[in-house]
RNA sequence: GCGGGCGUAGCUCAGUGGUAGAGCGCCACGUUGCCAACGUGGCUGUCGUGAGUUCGAAUCUCAUCGCCCGCUCCA
């Protein structure tokens, strides 16, 4: 990270430096197996990141599933049966074999480039990369495009050239492939697989072979009837899911922005075709409000709806909500009407049934899906930038100092309520320490802390970004009040000791 | 995956071949009467990891892992 000299793009830089500094520093994120040198693409949440991140879950859960009567909820096994893949398209449509080129750094499908090398003895009269559909065609593709000199010595010596062509997945021993734009050499083929493999049972043959879900979706397209047929719930329902799927990302970047293994949070919300449009709309707005109003400034979030050309094959229409990023403009959820293709490909590779029998229509029909998709590591992130913030406050001598906080909005704070004695000694500690019993006691997660002076505890807190911090001061005892004070305007209230849960949970809302 | 930069204490970093450092932090005791106070004492290191060169490596070489930036990729 730059020291000096910043310019714009590096002092944006400079700030998610510090954001992954205090994250560390004050355990919200880990990286992984950090002992053993970390693991790439891989994160772990500490005691005030757990907690962060366990408020943005519950507050998502409560809001689509518990206070709707709609939505259902789900929890899906991770592994699930390999055939589900290959429905899904997720086994046949990523595992293509792909060369980059060495020069050029241009990609291509290892098996459409083809390197036709043609030799009289040892001596090479022409070689080229081709892209072609086999390898008799890109033989005649390269005496096609030779120039004139090559065409001379081609003629010349005819029947002597010994020809050699391969495809770039299949190259034989002490020959090389060559890039059809630039000649320069390409990579050996590699499998870019995105999915997780592993093997059921002690012995590693191909029958066992199965994966980690690469997505949540799956499992409740899988448990779509189950739900149908044991919930009482029909078209327009919902089911809801939050839970861990893993990616093998060929880059992992941006902290925890893409990682391996994350979360997600998602809904499959099953309609009649005639009202999807209503929906995708409905639920595109609802998610980009949750967002704003759990506090993401509308500024740096947006709602982005994809142009046609941009669309998955699967998906009518589908939108962003993306968040302005220290690195980048980047995507936080995704909400797709992805019609009924899902659940038609499921009827076809499983041979089961998925169409609904609506009793007042009497229409049979397969119902389209709306899925507003979110991940849950993205959004923590989200949230831990949009707190971050640097202001200024005064010490103890009237000098205004760099202060960092944390603005979190209350509802996602890890610590809600900080309670201190303001000295350690005339039965303060005793009387706070009753005060963080009657807190926790409540439910609310709070932390009681006597160390050091009364300054430097409120600055810890602010960098946890707890809300309130209570004082315990010599006036406690004469009309047992206290002083309570705000994060983020630094004000302070003098309430009845016996009323700060109550206080608290005004705020929190 | 490719190219570039980086990796030293919990954090920020200094240290260009000769006994591992600073500031902050953390812990204890005292002091302290509302915003990173003060005093005293203390703790903290596989110098990312492994190999090589050398009498001697944090320092030079190679490999490897991780982080950052750009490209690439992105169901």
């Amino acid at each position: 990270m730059g020291k000096e000299g910043k310019t714009d793009l590096s002092s944006r830089d400079d700030l998610m430096g510090k954001i992954v500094a205090l994250c560390k520093r004050r355990g919200f994120i880990f990286q992984s197996s950090e002992i053993y040198g970390g693991i790439n693409g891989f994160w772990d949440y500490g005691p005030l990141g757990v907690e962060l991140k366990r408020n943005l879950k519950n507050i998502w859960w409560e809001d689509v599933v518990r206070k709707r009567d709609d939505i259902v909820g789900l929890d899906a096994a991770i592994i699930m049966n390999p055939k589900v893949w290959e429905a899904s398209g997720h086994v046949g449509g990523f595992s293509d074999p792909m060369v980059d080129c060495n020069k050029c750094k241009a990609r291509f499908r290892a098996d459409r480039i083809f390197t036709v090398i043609g030799r009289v003895g040892d001596d090479v009269i022409v070689s080229a990369g081709v892209e072609a559909d086999s390898d008799l065609s890109a033989r005649d593709k390269v005496l096609i495009e030779a120039n004139s000199k090559t065409r001379h010595k081609i003629d010349h010596y005819r029947d002597q050239i010994k020809w050699v062509m391969f495809s770039a997945d299949k190259v034989p021993p002490n020959e090389k492939a060559l890039c059809p734009l630039c000649e320069g050499e390409l990579t050996e083929a590699r499998k870019f697989n995105l999915m997780f493999k592993t093997s059921i049972g002690a012995m590693e043959d191909s029958s066992s072979v199965a994966y980690l879900r690469p997505e949540t979706a799956q499992g409740i397209f899988c448990n779509y009837k189950n739900v149908l047929d044991t919930s009482r719930v029909r078209p327009p329902f919902g089911i809801a899911q939050i839970g861990k799927a893993f990616r093998n990302e060929i880059n992992p970047r941006n902290f925890t922005f893409r990682s391996r293994e994350f979360e997600q949070m998602e809904i499959e919300f099953f309609c009649h075709e005639s009202d999807a449009d209503k929906w995708y709309e409905y639920w595109r707005d609802a998610r980009y409000k949750w967002y704003i109003d759990l506090g993401l400034t509308s500024s740096r979030l947006r709602l982005r709806d994809h142009e046609k050309e941009e669309l998955a094959h699967y998906a009518a229409s589908c939108a962003d909500i993306e968040y302005d990023f220290p690195f980048g403009i980047s995507e936080l959820e995704g909400v797709a009407n992805r019609t009924d293709y899902d659940l038609k490909k499921h009827q076809e590779h499983s041979g089961k049934d998925m169409t609904y029998f609506d009793d007042q229509t009497k229409e049979r029909y397969i119902p389209y899906v709306i899925e507003p998709s979110g991940g849950v590591d993205r959004a923590v992130l989200a949230f831990i930038c949009e707190a971050y913030t640097e202001d200024e406050a005064p010490n103890d001598k009237g000098k205004m100092q760099k202060r960092v906080l944390m603005k979190f909005h209350p509802r996602l704070a890890p610590i809600k309520v900080a309670v201190f004695p303001l000295v350690k000694k005339e039965g303060m500690p005793e009387a706070a320490r009753k005060i963080y019993d009657d807190v926790l006691a409540s439910g609310l997660t709070c932390f009681y802390d006597e160390k050091g002076a009364i300054g430097r505890r409120y600055r810890r807190q602010d960098e946890a970004g707890t809300p309130f911090c209570v004082t315990v001061d010599g006036q406690t005892f004469e009309d047992q009040t206290v002083t309570i004070r705000d994060r983020d305007s630094l004000k302070q209230d003098r309430i009845a000791a016996d009323k700060v849960v109550e206080y608290v949970r005004e705020r929190i809302g």
